[in-house]
DNA sequence: CTTTGGTATGTTATAACATAACATTAAATA
DNA sequence: TATTTAATGTTATGTTATAACATACCAAAG
């Protein structure tokens, strides 16, 4: 890898095909959108997908098995990241800041845990889909 | 089903199985437990599982595709259960009190949802891998 | 330049997780 | 007994993810 900020041609591709929307997509969802690019195989969807989700440009939903592109600045700084995921719309709200950062460290710190990756995920209806 | 109590023949030998220890088990491997009991196919498994969770017998851990018994007496009544995991030892915490609840239902109400489900779930190393 | 080593990519095969569709059995109830 | 409901069995298939190996590319060292 050149460095942090610059993508590969693969990883660009992945990145582009989650830019588009702001909802999950599965890999194999990446890789059929990208067979016109000339994608072939999973792996490399999934290279490119490791490589991004390093870099805190994508996250993994663990309910899903599914992608969606970070819409922050960066939530690598943060104590970690909440998902509000519609079942309705598919639209997907990512919450991270304090409430979210405290809430986990208190709860490592009642378990007397070292949390090295966490997963927040909550399924539903939302304020949209719950008006119409 | 004869009512909420009683468990089926399947229901309880999936059970038997997850109630032996406390580490998460896939659908797979109880299946490869329960073959000498006489099961074939994943459906018998999923089939089961899918019928305890719904009674609050056991949990399913997103981040693993995997499943466990429930440690409490209910986690049904609570405002949801946060699953602290080992990495090493593979023991799994359930905890399932108000700083969950009251976390979760915060969480609702900053982004005006409606959850059905909640899903969180820590991964790292547990203060007995620690010392040792 | 050319060798070497690292990074990215391509390809095939397979492992691991989950459900659809349909058949059969067993138990309840009318 | 006839009807129907719940549980179970079976086969096939769909979906998600990784292992193992091969190739291409590019930059620095010799
Ligand atoms: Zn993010
Ligand atoms: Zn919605
Ligand atoms: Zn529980
Ligand atoms: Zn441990």
């Amino acid at each position: 890898m050149t460095n942090n900020f610059e993508l590969s041609n693969n990883e660009r591709l992945v990145m582009d095909v989650l830019g588009r929307e702001n909802s999950p997509k599965s890999a194999y969802m990446i890789l059929d959108e990208l067979r016109g690019s000339g994608f072939r195989a999973p792996l490399q969807v999934y290279r490119a997908l490791e490589k991004l989700i390093g870099m805190g440009r994508v996250h993994r939903l663990e309910s899903l098995n599914a992608f969606i592109a970070c819409n922050h600045i960066s939530c690598e700084k943060t104590g970690g990241t909440a998902f509000v995921i519609c079942n309705r719309c598919e639209h997907v709200q990512e919450v991270c800041d304090d409430s979210v950062s405290l809430f986990l460290s208190g709860l490592a710190k009642k378990t007397k845990f070292k949390a090295s990756k966490t997963s927040i995920e909550l399924h539903g209806i939302c304020d949209a889909c719950e008006d119409a």
